[in-house]
RNA sequence: GGAGAGAUGGCCGAGUCGGCUGAAGGCGGUCGCCUGCUAAGCGAUUGUGCGGGAUAAUGCCUGUACCGAGGGUUCGAAUCCCUCUCUCUCCGCCA
């Protein structure tokens, strides 16, 4: 969330950066609104709990040497339910505003381009070319029928729509990529590799954005506060809740596979086929706390950490820098990386790699005390996919796919496959 | 699942019949003194949030809140009551 203090001191960065991102409401106002109201309210009842406590104290002193402190004892029990009042009535205001602040995006860094949709994204980079084919090629989910490796059919009738089984080779291609993505982070990259849990409680979902503004998303476990964690971003920012952490442990990189549960609420009819959008799938993810003065550096780092997945998969992809339109709610600036899906004639996402700034450091309260000493700050949180392990999947089988249906294993993936070099049909 | 114990400052650990405890004592940290070096010793200092004030400014002054979390009783709660969460021990069960 952002700083009150900001709204307080400087509310058109606030609104402008709604604006940026094409909403317009009066949150801001109504959140200042209640600010002001909260702050004379607190003026009083801190003056008057100052009396209660000093008046407290000659009541104490009084009853020790034997005196009537009766009438003294009257006159508090007075202030102590005016107090009462005044707490009240500032714990509403503060819920009120709190709320508010929750449901207020970050603002977006300066370096992001206008734009409503992702039509208005800037293209930044582009690695190879769409992959082109002399033969008439496959979508992924029909190549992972014939071969055999995908099971959508009965992953309906066992679970439900969204839900795949792996099976054989296939298993094996997705456990592959998830060694492959983790080993690379973990031994060439500098991150320290995390297993998390897959069920967070609502605190962590509200720490990282997710609530209270996009319950309908997340699934939750019913009878309890847990919820399906829709991304290992979720467990492994939190990781710090609450703390304050040295400068020298700074900058702290981890890396963490977890499977992934969406709602995918409001994507009926969307990438209904395929692996492209299901309710559970696998990734590798990218976490980074940072000091603030690092934070656009290690954004740029971390993506191109991502990048190397993908170029070591050797699959055609591009970088986008996200335009405020688009912009995930607690990020200040994000690149997306997108891979060639030849099945959709089009390159799509695989990756998100954002910095929050201290958007979700203030949500999760995770600061670092400087190097100079001084009060704790906020340290900047930053994650990436590194990447998504079925869309890798897919864009694998349909960028590697041959003319008789099999799919060659790309290099950096042929020791985890046990040396195979080809996906072929069953026999 | 059953039975019991506990949760206090960076850590350990006191807290008596509710008042003089933001919190004894110790450790650690920081600064100063002392000292051929190291070690030891001596002195001082050492939390966070929020409001207000002054400021070029991290700093500073002042008020207030915080002894797992949230409520309650009371003029006054770390201390009493209720609810919740977490931790530990024993038994049972289990990957």
């Amino acid at each position: 969330m952002l700083d009150m203090k900001l709204l307080r001191n400087n509310p058109d960065l606030a609104v402008n950066g709604m604006k940026k991102r094409g909403i317009h409401d009066n949150s801001v106002d109504e959140a200042l609104d209640l600010d002001r109201e909260k702050r004379l309210l607190l003026t009083e009842v801190e003056q008057m709990k100052n009396q209660r406590n000093r008046v407290s104290q000659e009541i104490s002193n009084f009853k020790r040497e034997g005196m009537d402190a009766e009438e003294k004892i009257l006159e508090m029990r007075d202030v102590s339910r005016r107090i009462k009042e005044l707490d009240d009535r500032i714990r509403e205001l503060n819920d009120k505003i709190n709320y508010l602040l929750l449901t207020i995006p970050n603002i977006p860094h300066e370096s992001v381009p206008s734009g409503v949709s992702e039509d208005d994204n800037m293209v930044v980079s582009r690695w190879g070319n769409p992959t082109t084919f002399d033969f008439q090629h496959q979508a992924h989910w029909d190549m992972g029928e014939h071969l055999n490796l995908l099971d959508f059919e009965r992953a309906g009738n066992v679970t439900g729509a969204r839900f795949v089984f792996y099976r054989g080779a296939g298993a094996r291609l997705e456990r592959s990529l998830i060694n492959f993505m983790l080993n690379l982070h973990i031994e060439e990259h500098g991150y320290q590799e995390i297993f998390p849990p897959f069920m967070v409680h609502r605190d962590s979902m509200v720490g990282t954005g997710q609530l209270p503004k996009f319950e309908e998303d997340a699934f939750k476990i019913e009878d309890t506060e847990y919820f399906l964690i829709p991304t290992a971003e979720v467990p492994v920012t939190n990781l710090y809740r609450g703390e304050i952490l040295e400068a020298d442990q700074l900058p702290m990189r981890y890396t963490a596979y977890s499977a992934c549960f969406r709602a995918e609420a409001g994507a009926h009819g969307r990438d209904t086929r395929g692996l492209i959008r299901q309710h559970q799938f696998n990734k590798v993810e990218l976490v980074k706390f940072v000091s603030p003065e690092d934070s656009y550096e290690e954004l740029e780092s971390l993506t191109a950490d991502a990048e190397r997945v993908l170029q070591l998969l050797e699959l055609p992809y591009r970088k986008v820098n996200l335009c405020a339109g688009d912009l995930g709610f607690s990020s200040a600036k994000t690149y997306d990386l997108e891979v060639w899906m030849p099945s959709y004639d089009d390159y799509v996402e695989i990756s998100s790699c954002s910095n929050f700034e201290d958007y979700q450091a203030r949500r999760a309260n995770i600061r670092y005390r400087p190097k100079k000493g001084g009060r704790p700050r906020y340290v900047h949180t930053l994650n990436g996919s590194g990447i998504a392990i079925g869309r890798a999947a897919a864009a694998i089988l349909e960028n590697y796919q041959q003319e008789d249906g099999s799919v060659v294993v790309p290099k950096v993936l042929k020791p985890y496959m046990g040396g195979l070099e080809k996906i072929c049909f069953p026999h």
